[in-house]
Order: C-alpha cells, then sequence, then structure tokens
RNA sequence: GGGCGAUUAGCUCAGCUGGCUAGAGCGCGUCGUUCACACCGACGAGGUCACUGGUUCGAGUCCAGUAUCGCCCACCA
C-alpha cells in the first residue's frame, strides 16, 4: 500500500464528509510550505499583515470573519501566480491580558502587587506559553493560508526594538513628550487610557442645584485684589460646624450651581457664570464658600458657561472635568485633586476622605440637602464614559503621562488617503477617517501596567531623562519608568515591524509597503489610522495601498453577539457541525462590503449543503470520466507556469459540440470574466454568489442531467461521431468543472482541493501525494487562476456564444413548460406523452434538440413532432406558448377545455400587457433617440416575442371557443 | 449636536456602472425511491422594492426631504 493510499480514500465517500478532510488537508498544505511565498525580485508580491489576536483571545466570529475575507484575497492573489505573504501573529493585548493572569492570581488568593513585577511577568509569559498556540491553532482550523514560519508576537524581541526605535525617533524629534494633564483614569484598572478607549453611554442620573454662600462684604463691595485673603476669616457667611445644619447660618446671599457629579465640588476652586449674564454681573469677582471645605472660591466670568443651562452658574473642578481644566487654565485656578487612584476620596476631601466616590456622592448629597444648600434634584440624562476593558465609570484625573504629538503624524496620514497613495473600501469610511484625523487629540501612550512594552526612558537620581536607542546597553544607575506602552502602540508599527524593521531586511525590502489591509471597520481608529501615522512618518510611505474594512458578525436579529445575551455562535461548533467551508462560505457570501453581517444559521446549513452538492458533482463527473476515454493527447496537459504546475486545456475541436457543450462553455466563459472582475473590485461575496448560481443551477441542474443523455450509447450518434460527442462531454464535464473548482477554491478550500485531488488523481506525476515534493506540487493552492483569466478558447470563436445561449434558453423554456403543463394536469411523473411542437424557423434546432426534450420533459420520442409548421392543430391538447413557438400536448382522458381556456387566457392576458408596456416604450420618441441601440433592440425582440405569443394564443382560443 | 448605514417575498439577505418581466436560500403548497446528491430533484404560490417629491426616454438603483431602526463621533455643567 503506498502513502497516497493511505493518504485519502480510494474512493470518494456518499457525502462531503468535513471532519475526515480539513486536519488532514491542512497540514499537507503547510507541511509543503505551500503558504511561504518565494522571494523573485522579478515579479511584484502581494503582502498582508494579519491582524494580529489576541494572544490570550478565544476565537470567535469576527476572527471567523477577517480570517475568511483575508484568505479569499489571499488565496486568490497567490493562484493568480503572485509571490504572496500573509504574516500572521499575535498581539500581547496590555490590558486584556494583564486582567486574565489577575483573574487567575486571585483565584489563588495573590494580587500582582503582592508578587512583585517580576514573578506577575514569569507568570504571565507561562500564561502566554500555555494558552497563546491555542487562537493560532484555531486560525488554521478556519484555513488561513498563512506563512507560520514568518509568525511574529508583537513582545519578541525584533518587535520589541522595533518599539524602541520609533519611541527613540518619535521622542528625538519632539513627538513624544511627558507631562502632567487631565487623563481618562480608569479605577478598576488603575491604568490611563486613550480616549479611544472611553465608551460613552448614555445614563440616567440627576442634575442637582446646590446653592453656595456668597462671602459676606462688610462694606457691600466685592473685596478687591488687594484685600485679597487677608479678609477671608472676617468676611465668611459660614458660621457653623459642617453636619451641624448650621453650617452656613447667616448667610444672606448665594450662588446657585447645577450638577450632575456633586462629590466633586470637594475639589471646586471656583464657580463660573458666562459674562454677559446680566443675573451675575455683578457677582463677577466676588468671592463664594465652598461647602462641606469651606474654601474661598472667586467667581469668574467664562464665555464657555451657557447662560440657557441649568442656572447658568457652572462650578468648577480643574482637577475633574476636561472643560473645567480649560476654564482653569485660562484663569489661573488652582487644581486640585480629590481622588486616589481607586476613586476613593483622599484628604483633600474633608470629612469625606477615605469614601469610594460614589458613597462620597450620596453623603455629600445628603450633607447638603441637611444644611439647606441643595436646592432641587431634576432627572437628567447624560452621557457618562465607560471604560471600554474596566466597564466602570471613567474619572478623568490628574496626571502624569506620556503622549504622542498626533497632528504632525495626522497630516502624514490624510495626505495619503487625499492622494489616494492609500484607498479605503467601502469609499465612504474616508470620510470618517478624515474626520478623526484632522480632530485628533494627543495619544496617551502610557499605562500603568506591567504587561507590555515598558517605556525606554530611565530617569538618572538627579532627575534627568535618558531615552537611548534600540541598541544602546541600559544606562547605569538609572531607573526605568515604571509604565508599559499602550498595546496600539506595537500594533501601529505591526505592518513593518514584522518585516524587520528598522533593519533594512529582504523582506522589508520586498514585501514593504503591503498591499492590502484589512479589518473590521470598528478598529478604523484605534489600530488602521495610527498604523497610517506612524508607518508614514518612520517609513516614509503609508504601509498598504488598500484597506478593506468589513462589518461585524451580529446574530440573527441583529443583535451584537454577546456572552450575556447567550445568542454567541461559536465558530468552532459550527466548523465540527457543518464543515469550515460552510462557515467560510455563508460569511464571505452573506452580506457586502463595510455591512455588518446578521449571521443565519439557515444559511450555515444551506453552505454546507452546497459543499456537498459539489462533492457530488465531481462523483459523477468522475464516474463518467470512467478511465476517461480520451487520447493522451487530449487530455488536460500540465504546463510549468511560474515554478509551479498547471492544467492547460487541450482543446480538442468543437465541431461535434452540442448546443448543451457550447452553452454552458460560453455560461462558465461569462462567469469566469465575471468573477475576476468582482474579485478585482473586491466585490467577493457577489463572486461567491455567482459562482454558486452557476454550478447549482447551471452546471449541475442542466449540463449534468443533460451530459447524462449525452453519454448515453448510441442514441447521440453512431459509430465514430457518436464517440467523439462522448469525448467532447467529458472534456466539458471536466473543464468546467476543474475551472469552477478553482473559482471557488478561495471561499471554500477544503471541499474544492479534496474534490479537485480526485478528479486530477489520474493525471498527478506523483503517486504518493502525501510525500509530493515542494518543488512539483499538485494542489490548487498553487493553481494558477489564469486558466480562468482567460476563458476557454472556443476553437477561434469568440468565448461567449451568444447563439447558443438564446438557442438553449429556448429550449430551456420549453422543457420547463412542459414540464409545468404536466404537473397542472397531474399526469403521473412515469408517463411518457406525446409532444407536437410547431417552431416556425427553429425547427431544424428543436429537432437537433430533441433527445434533451425526451428525456428532460419526458415525452415520448416516437410522438414527438417538430415542425415548422402544422397543418392542422391537435384539439384535445394542451397548449403552451414560448414567443412564436406552440406546444401541443394531447393528454388523453386530462384535458379540460374549460380549464384550459381559463389557462391560456390568463397567458394572453400578460403577453398583452407586456406588448402594451414595450409599445408604450418603443412610441416614446425619448425611448428611441436616446437609449441605448443594445436595450432598444431587446425592447423590439421582446415585443415580437410577445406579439407572437399573443398571436398564437388568440388562435388557440379561438380554436377551442 | 454632527456624521454614516439600513428599510426589497413569512424569515435572513443579494440586486455592482440607472434598462427589472425584481432574484437567492430557508419556510410554505403539489409531486417524485430514473443508478452524483433526500445535505436531492421537478413544478408552483408569494413583493405597489418604507414614504413623499425631483432628475431622466427610463428609478429598487441617482438627488432632496420625511419616518422608523441601528451605528459612529462630540467637553454642554
Amino acid at each position: 500500500m503506498t502513502a497516497s493510499d493511505t493518504f485519502r480514500p480510494a474512493e470518494m465517500a456518499k457525502a462531503y464528509e468535513a471532519q475526515q478532510v480539513e486536519q488532514r488537508l491542512y497540514e499537507w498544505w503547510e507541511r509543503l510550505g505551500f503558504f511561504t511565498p518565494k522571494i523573485d525580485p522579478n515579479r511584484k508580491p502581494f503582502a498582508l499583515s494579519m491582524p494580529p489576536p489576541n494572544v490570550t483571545g478565544e476565537l470567535h466570529m469576527g476572527h471567523a470573519m477577517f480570517v475568511t475575507i483575508e484568505d479569499v484575497i489571499v488565496r486568490w492573489h497567490r493562484m493568480l501566480g503572485e509571490p504572496t505573504l500573509w504574516l500572521p501573529g499575535t498581539d500581547h493585548a496590555g490590558i486584556a491580558t494583564q486582567t486574565q493572569v489577575e483573574k487567575l492570581l486571585r483565584s489563588e488568593g495573590m494580587s500582582r502587587q503582592e508578587i512583585g513585577r517580576e514573578e506577575f511577568l514569569r507568570r504571565t509569559w507561562e500564561w502566554k506559553a500555555k494558552y497563546g498556540g491555542e487562537i493560532t491553532r484555531q486560525l488554521r482550523r478556519l484555513g488561513a493560508s498563512c506563512d507560520w514560519s514568518r509568525e511574529r508576537f508583537t513582545l519578541d524581541p525584533g518587535l520589541s526594538r522595533a518599539v524602541r526605535a520609533a519611541f527613540k525617533r518619535l521622542y528625538d524629534d519632539a513627538l513624544i513628550y511627558r507631562g502632567t494633564y487631565l487623563v481618562n483614569w480608569s479605577p478598576n484598572l488603575q491604568t490611563a487610557v486613550s480616549d479611544l478607549e472611553v465608551e460613552h453611554e448614555e445614563r440616567q442620573g440627576n442634575l442637582w442645584y446646590v446653592r453656595y454662600p456668597l462671602e459676606a462684604t462688610t462694606d457691600d463691595r466685592p473685596p478687591t485684589a488687594e484685600e485679597g485673603e487677608s479678609v477671608v476669616g472676617g468676611r465668611s457667611s459660614v458660621v457653623g460646624e459642617w453636619g451641624s445644619g448650621k453650617w452656613a447660618e447667616g448667610a444672606t446671599e448665594w450662588i446657585t450651581v447645577a450638577t450632575t457629579r456633586p462629590e466633586t465640588i470637594l475639589g471646586d476652586t471656583a464657580v463660573a457664570v458666562n459674562p454677559e449674564d446680566e443675573r451675575y454681573r455683578d457677582l463677577i469677582g466676588r468671592y463664594a464658600v465652598l461647602p462641606a471645605i469651606g474654601r474661598r472660591i472667586p467667581i469668574v466670568a467664562d464665555s464657555y458657561v451657557d447662560a440657557s443651562f441649568g442656572t447658568g452658574a457652572v462650578k468648577v473642578t480643574p482637577a475633574h472635568d476636561p472643560n473645567d481644566y480649560a476654564i482653569g487654565q485660562r484663569h489661573q485656578l488652582p487644581m486640585i485633586n480629590i481622588m486616589n487612584r481607586d476613586a476613593t476620596l483622599n484628604d483633600e476631601a474633608g470629612p469625606y476622605a477615605g469614601q469610594d466616590r460614589f458613597e462620597a456622592r450620596k453623603n455629600l448629597v445628603a450633607d447638603l440637602e441637611k444644611e439647606g444648600l441643595l436646592v432641587k434634584t431634576v432627572p437628567h440624562t447624560m452621557s457618562v464614559g465607560i471604560s471600554q476593558r474596566g466597564g466602570e465609570v471613567i474619572e478623568p484625573l490628574l496626571s502624569e503621562q506620556w503622549f504622542v504629538r498626533t497632528k504632525p503624524l495626522a497630516e502624514l496620514a490624510l495626505a495619503a488617503v487625499k492622494e489616494g497613495r492609500t484607498k479605503i473600501i467601502p469609499e465612504r469610511f474616508e470620510k470618517v477617517y478624515y474626520y478623526w484625523l484632522e480632530n485628533i487629540e494627543d495619544w496617551c501612550i502610557s499605562r500603568q501596567l506591567w504587561w507590555g512594552h515598558r517605556i525606554p526612558v530611565w530617569y538618572t537620581p538627579d532627575g534627568q531623562m535618558i531615552v537611548p536607542g534600540p541598541d544602546d546597553p541600559e544606562p547605569e544607575g538609572a531607573t526605568q519608568d515604571p509604565d508599559v506602552l499602550d498595546t496600539w502602540f506595537s500594533s501601529g508599527l505591526w505592518p513593518f515591524s514584522t518585516l524587520g524593521w528598522p533593519d533594512e531586511t529582504p523582506d522589508l525590502a520586498y514585501f514593504y509597503p503591503t498591499s492590502v489591509m484589512e479589518t473590521g471597520y470598528d478598529i478604523l481608529f484605534f489600530w488602521v489610522a495610527r498604523m497610517m501615522m506612524l508607518g508614514c512618518y518612520l517609513t516614509g510611505e503609508p504601509p498598504f495601498h488598500t484597506i478593506y474594512l468589513h462589518g461585524l458578525v451580529r446574530d440573527k436579529q441583529g443583535r451584537k453577539m454577546s456572552k450575556s445575551y447567550g445568542n454567541v455562535v461559536n465558530p468552532l461548533e459550527v466548523m465540527d457541525q457543518q464543515g469550515t467551508d460552510a462557515l467560510r462560505f455563508t460569511l464571505a457570501t452573506s452580506g457586502t462590503p463595510g455591512q455588518d453581517l446578521n449571521l443565519n444559521p439557515e444559511r450555515i446549513e444551506a453552505a454546507r449543503n452546497f459543499a456537498n452538492k459539489i462533492w457530488n458533482i465531481t462523483r459523477f463527473v468522475i464516474s463518467k470520466l470512467g478511465d476517461w476515454g480520451l487520447t493522451k493527447d487530449q487530455r488536460p496537459k500540465t504546463k510549468d507556469q511560474h515554478g509551479s504546475a498547471s492544467l492547460v486545456f487541450g482543446p480538442s475541436s468543437l465541431v461535434d459540440a452540442t448546443l448543451a457543450d457550447r452553452w454552458i462553455l460560453s455560461r462558465y466563459n461569462s462567469l469566469v470574466g465575471e468573477v475576476d472582475r468582482l474579485m478585482r473590485a473586491y466585490n467577493f461575496g457577489e463572486a461567491g454568489r455567482q459562482i454558486q448560481e452557476f454550478l447549482w443551477s447551471e452546471f449541475a441542474d442542466w449540463y449534468v442531467e443533460i451530459a447524462k443523455t449525452q453519454l448515453e450509447g448510441p442514441s447521440t450518434g453512431s459509430g465514430q461521431a457518436g464517440a467523439q460527442r462522448q469525448q467532447l462531454t467529458r472534456e466539458v464535464l471536466y473543464t468546467v468543472l476543474e475551472g469552477s473548482l478553482r473559482l471557488l477554491h478561495p471561499f471554500m478550500p477544503f471541499v474544492t482541493e479534496e474534490a479537485w485531488q480526485y478528479l486530477t488523481k489520474d493525471q498527478r506525476k506523483t503517486k504518493d501525494e502525501a510525500n509530493i515534493e515542494a518543488s512539483d506540487p499538485w494542489s490548487l493552492v498553487l493553481g494558477p487562476w489564469s486558466i480562468m483569466v482567460a476563458p476557454y478558447p472556443m476553437a477561434n470563436e469568440a468565448a461567449l456564444d451568444e447563439a447558443a445561449e438564446r438557442d438553449f434558453a429556448l429550449v430551456r423554456e420549453l422543457i420547463g413548460g412542459i414540464r409545468n403543463v404536466r404537473n397542472e394536469y397531474k399526469v403521473e411523473p412515469a408517463r411518457w406523452v406525446a409532444a407536437t411542437i410547431a417552431s416556425g424557423p427553429r425547427a431544424a434546432m428543436l429537432n437537433e434538440q430533441r433527445a434533451l426534450l425526451v428525456r428532460l420533459a419526458r415525452v415520448a420520442d416516437d410522438r414527438l413532432v417538430i415542425a415548422e409548421r402544422l397543418g392542422s392543430k391537435p384539439a384535445q391538447a394542451a397548449t403552451l406558448v414560448v414567443g412564436d413557438v406552440e406546444v401541443f400536448l394531447p393528454l388523453a382522458g386530462l384535458i379540460d377545455l374549460e380549464a384550459e381556456r381559463a389557462r391560456l387566457s390568463k397567458e394572453l392576458e400578460q403577453a398583452e400587457g407586456e406588448i402594451a408596456r414595450r409599445e408604450s416604450k418603443l412610441g416614446n420618441p425619448g425611448f428611441v433617440d436616446k437609449a441605448p441601440a443594445h436595450v432598444i433592440q431587446r425592447e423590439r425582440d421582446g415585443l415580437a416575442v410577445a406579439q407572437a405569443a399573443a398571436d398564437r394564443l388568440r388562435e388557440r382560443l379561438a380554436q377551442l371557443a
């Protein structure tokens, strides 16, 4: 027994069994290195970087989606003969991974702080080693034809070096800086996050109206600047203790502010009013006394304040609100931070120190009420910032962080798209991309985490900062910044760091800039825009020429898939049950680019059925090929092309071709052209749908059925001619199926490869397929697309055979019509019926096709009359009219004249409607003047057909009356 | 507050550069054990393409507006 015997069952199973095929084929492809491109300086490469999944991630439909689309693109380009690189990898995913490991530690009763940084990192690497391979194994299950020999991880030494190089360069160019600013703080994660990591949610809250006592003035005038602090004690309106209920006793003047976050009162350093606001004009420059704290805070004028909102007076908390921060800057207000890193209040919060922010809110509101300072509470919906990964309410917090100055980078990224050096598909996302980059804020890149690239900055004891280059040694006697970089900083370098940047490696030289970036639109800003910014700046060119964005996968009702809804469809389960190809085909063909896709399980089942259909078509074709029956010269030949084997069909003469042969070849050629066009336009879904439509509704439903007739013994001809015709039928079956499998391979790689291997088994040079040589591979993976791009040569005729398509359409319509009539008259399926056809000039053609009418419409051959015109028409017969062709079916004993008249009248009505429609169109001078010729011609042809049909129907009705 | 998308058969969706007599799958109805496939085949029913107006010889397709649903962005306390 040879290896090939065990590699694959000798006979094709009755139904396609995905489980039996997928793993074996994938391992085979990978082992033979089919996914590893050869660098050929004479060929333009195609490169695509895989969006690196989180190393600890679990496979979900989003992964299945991107793998499907990228694999379609990549396999197609590989088949086009381009040296194709799809570079895979994983992302260390700072926050996500750290959270996972912390959870694990908690289950062991520990915290990361307890075990310390070093031990924590050791544990995290351990975790990565254990679970990191899981996601890549699952990507393989999806059939991802990426080059695993080039797999990368964002924390690999090489990529870390790239991070260092990028940081150094940006720092030296003053595009990275450090400073104390208000940032988005995630109390659960205890780190700063970027603006993008904050999600906004509408929440029901309150607008609390709180009055602050105004400082009493003995002489009824505002205190002057010179008097300043010195008069504060004596002039205070506050007499009681906070909480006594008498805190504000004696106050006579108030200013009322409205707030949604009362606890921030504790950090107020001013009250602001609009300078134009008459109500408050007199108060500007005076002081209020801050409840609970007793701090004396000025009333300032700032045009930011909207007089029509709330009371028109705004409390100002520069350390805890971005707008207040800006006001604070303008008025040089002190910034008082009242919060700890865990969002409990600090000593600045006076009586509330130590309380959680929301607890403090509750308590403070109660106390304000007790002190008679709470004027009213009004329910208020507002947008609240939520930490994307932590899930809790974000707290704006003042802290020292590292930032990237984004404006100069954004300009480069904008220009690349505006100048068309990079295109975004679908195009509408270009606008979104522009808007974001045009309004970009600086990017906070430091994270108070441990898992990630540590910020490559060292501080000397005397406070000096040292930023060494990537290859410089660590500065001695200095301590490294404890923070790490935002995960997206390293993934922003992904398209070039994975190829060796900053070194000028052969891979970088050959594959960079990459060709296409394919990803979900949800990370357009997070990732794509940042790759554009960093790529343009650091490498001098945009990292890819095309950005293709796909939509999100949702459930059948269009809801987001989430564990809490319980509506998650697990791709692994789907692949187990229906096969990878079924899942892939569904994802690729259910929607349109950039549009969210509602995954319908019924569609997956339909795709599974399609895989089985392909399988069985192949089984049929192989069974009819028999020992092939062609001479060696007539067989499809192998020919070396792009260093790999390919099939080139050696066309024998089409002189013997039947109408059906010509029709299916024409349709096939048309399909090839369409699919090629659609793929180039990134319209993969439509391409896939068209292949399916062709294979099922045309090839299987019609040609395969007709091939059965054509392959039957002498009835298709006699002697030499019959044998030749049969050979040609086999050739056509083979050619169309073989080519269709190629077309479909990017979408359904497993079933097509397995079927193709069976189909072409006899031509394989090496019998031992399992150990086939990579230098002479026999696989659809490398099989050139070119045979399809250059349509099957139709014996020096045009690739498309319009006459054949037209004639075959009539045959199809007649067969369909006869089947319909049989059905309506409840003719037993097995019964042979007689038929008389009056077909005018098409009689000769139809006569040639009579075998098809016999077989497919079950018309008795000896009772089938086809004539140009008839002397007399049978009275007791059902009538069928297709254009000027009349079919009479004398169904003895079944004909109900009344029903027949009704049926024909209805058809006549329809025909007359069509005539009227078309006549009015053709009668319209505007139409005849302006419409293109072929449209007018089609209108005229249609009119003629309808008129002929109407005439025949009228005659018949008259006869039956 | 700005921007985008969707609205087509009972359901889930196609319909690309206007020419459509609007398609597919599922579901539904009738029939079928013809040797590739019941994960199948044949036939059929089912739609005023959300609404209003416009451009055009011609609109599901382009434009404007309306409605409903969804998404993104945005500092109104």
